[in-house]
DNA sequence: TGCAATTGGGATTAATAGGTCTTAATTACT
DNA sequence: AGTAATTAAGACCTATTAATCCCAATTGCA
């Protein structure tokens, strides 16, 4: 199950910060990030579209067109790209699952999870693309060695470890 | 989409908290739990069953039967029971998505979620069912005055506003 | 103008999670 | 023993999300 974010959700999250780290070339093909990333094709095609809709990106048709960050990666906070493509349950639901979420009359764990909450949207809010982009580099570079060898890549063509090196 | 827990999970701790509040007339039916909780009676079953294997539960078959917590609430975690119920996977899953997670050579938001999981993990390891389930009581009731005129219980009865006040 | 390279968008399929129903197994009481 | 009450378990259906496929629309360039 996805965790916070829908998979569509983690893929633009992924997505922008590598347009972020690449902004110099851009506009990027859909196909280099999608390559990049491991991202099938036409599931990102979809999510870029949303994001595009949303303001957050620029398309261009035709030859030399290609997808690039609408504003400059400093002024994109996460949050922008989580509201886009999952909405805002993620800031209104219940950890519980009720309907609703208030302060008054708060349940048994109301107060942890708003204290939890806090603290995930500080990362959402407080945290713009630059920033983020910054130490991808080296791990791009790291993960072009890695491929082979690392999480069985060829059996299992489908692990995304681009910007994951942990593994 | 759910957030953090399943369904399943959200259905197991609201139940487990049913049960830490009753506990003095243990065991209670599935039947009173489900109904009073607007939990569906075969999905909870399944879930109950579930907890029952994992240790967390204790089941009686027939007439006396039900279920009732197998420690004292204050022995319980929510940890438990999410990890009972879902696994391990919010507990070691990459919030973007990717195989592992790590510290060494973290992502661009490894350090932000980091954070946040923290007081996640906070919460589930640091509450027990007996603290949690106290201000249960006063909500139980609220909510029988509420079921007719909140959440529109009528032409939505599947609205569950049992444990929830706020609206 | 015509062609090739792209994104845009709809239809379709596959996978997963959630929910319903039926029946079996177990227990307690008479 | 017999019966009613209750959980256990599995088959089945439904809804949502994810993934794939196909073709249309747009753009740049020869
Ligand atoms: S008070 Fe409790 S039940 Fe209500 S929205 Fe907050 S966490 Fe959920
Ligand atoms: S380092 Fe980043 S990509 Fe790797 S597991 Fe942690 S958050 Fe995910």
């Amino acid at each position: 199950m996805p965790l916070l974010f829908s998979k569509s959700c983690e893929y633009a999250l992924q997505a922008a910060l590598f347009l972020a780290r690449h902004r110099d070339r851009s506009p990027i093909l859909l196909r280099e990030i999608s390559d990049s990333l491991y991202i099938p094709y036409h599931v990102l095609s979809k999510t870029m579209q949303n994001l595009a809709k949303n303001g957050l990106l620029i398309s261009n048709k035709g030859m030399n067109g290609g997808f690039a960050l609408s504003r400059h990666p400093s002024e994109i906070l996460l949050k922008d790209i989580v509201h886009a493509i999952d909405g805002d349950e993620l800031f209104t639901r219940c950890v519980l699952g009720f309907p609703k979420c208030g302060d008054r009359n708060p349940c048994p764990v109301h107060n942890q999870w708003t204290k939890a909450k806090d603290s995930i949207l500080e990362m959402l809010y407080e945290r713009n693309l630059d920033e983020l982009s910054q130490n991808l580099d080296t791990k791009i570079n790291l993960i072009e060695t890695l491929k082979e060898r690392c999480c069985d890549t060829k059996s299992n063509p489908n692990l995304r470890i681009d910007l994951h090196t942990c593994c």
